[in-house]
DNA sequence: AACTCACATATTGTCGACAATATACTCTAT
DNA sequence: ATAGAGTATATTGTCGACAATATGTGAGTT
């Protein structure tokens, strides 16, 4: 019997993470067309895996594709990112409820170092914790839901495409801290078994997010 | 130039359509093994169709698949029911929501009517409301939240899981009139414009069918 | 009898080729 | 010169075959 259980990647799997890492950071940019002879040499793979990693890719919204024609890297626009952020409101609220209920208290305990953490961050680099512990700290509490449909689709399914306009549109700035003490009362909220007032802390902290993006995107 | 640009459907559209409706029917019971050399034979077509269709299967939630293992058909459980409806609160609420605020004085005017009809019928069939009329009900508000992400999330993406557990647990009963008061009022809310209200009418009702089903499901 | 290891079988992963469809181009007619 | 039709090219859709991995079977050992 084999100890370690590694999952095996396949060649599918490793050109799905390649071709969305290149998506997210805009190295493919944004409304281009994907062709399959293309990044087939590319990567040096065949057509049958790429298409398999182009079907998962729009699977997480990140391409869309028509039959006969082709798949195009989505475009980002102030509609799409309204639309993603009213989603994400939504189902970031309902993991923030689930978390009061369902984190242990170890996962509590472990999420206020990180915030203590973040804290001494924040002090000296304020970009930091925009790009990573922002997305820690959510990620942490979608994972405290214990809801797995709820995570699949956030992790899996729109997780990547936030990153994407934030990466590309380039988040950061004056809500650093204001954020900062957000993510303090959410918090205080889950410590205290509170669902209802978490899930309105976490909603109204994505709405302002939202509010001070469209803000930027006079793109 | 076409007139009639009717978008073409492929081997893997019929294969994924198919497939769909023989999972969420029982045809292919819940839990089972889905051989690809097998489904090509049935279906006439080759392991690369099928596989296409299994990806997309897998996308929204109906089938589950382990590299170099195989495709499986997901199994109904009482937690992946609760997961499920969790889910739906919190994305049919939001729609909800946004649907009192874009949805057309002819859209509204059009569900009043569709509920009218549905009062009729309730007094004699209790089974056809349950079927199709609530499903419409809701598909409508979905529709009407003009937000693509949520309308692809909950139409393409778990539509088809909550109406696998409907089907193959048998959803009907006592909940029938109650219900239909319930999506009265929810389209009253909507009517009047009041985005606050259309959620948390929305998102009891939801709760409500879960509870209605939990009791049910003592499978 | 139970366990392990090796082998045989079946299934999945990947590939290159052909068929069907869309796109780009050229040539003609107005 | 422009619009349209027809052809040429390229891309996507589908197929069958081979390679890699997992599963099932049976012999051999304790």
């Amino acid at each position: 019997m084999n100890f370690f259980d590694e999952n095996p990647i396949t060649s599918a799997d490793k050109c799905f993470i390649q071709l969305r890492n290149d998506i997210v950071k805009g190295s493919i940019e944004a409304g281009s067309k994907l062709s399959e002879p293309e990044l087939s040499n590319k990567l040096g793979v065949s057509r049958a895996v790429i298409r398999e990693s182009l079907n998962r890719l729009e699977a997480c919204h990140l391409v869309e594709s028509k039959a006969n024609v082709g798949a195009r890297v989505v475009a980002l626009t102030a509609q799409g990112l309204i639309e993603l952020y009213q989603v994400r409101e939504s189902l970031e609220g309902m993991a923030a409820r689930l978390a009061a209920v369902n984190m242990s208290d170890e996962e509590i305990e472990a999420l206020h170092k990180l915030l203590s953490s973040h804290f001494e961050t924040v002090k000296s680099d304020e970009t930091y914790y925009q790009e990573a512990g922002d997305v820690d700290f959510h990620y942490r509490i979608i994972i405290g839901c214990k809801n797995n449909h709820l995570i699949t689709i956030l992790i899996d399914g729109i997780y990547h495409l936030i990153r994407m306009y934030r990466v590309q549109l380039g988040m950061s700035g004056p809500r650093v801290t204001t954020a900062f003490d957000e993510h303090k009362n959410i918090l205080q909220a889950i410590s205290n078994r509170d669902p209802d007032l978490a899930e309105m802390l976490m909603r109204r902290h994505i709405v302002y997010t939202r509010k001070s993006l469209k803000n930027k995107l006079i793109v």
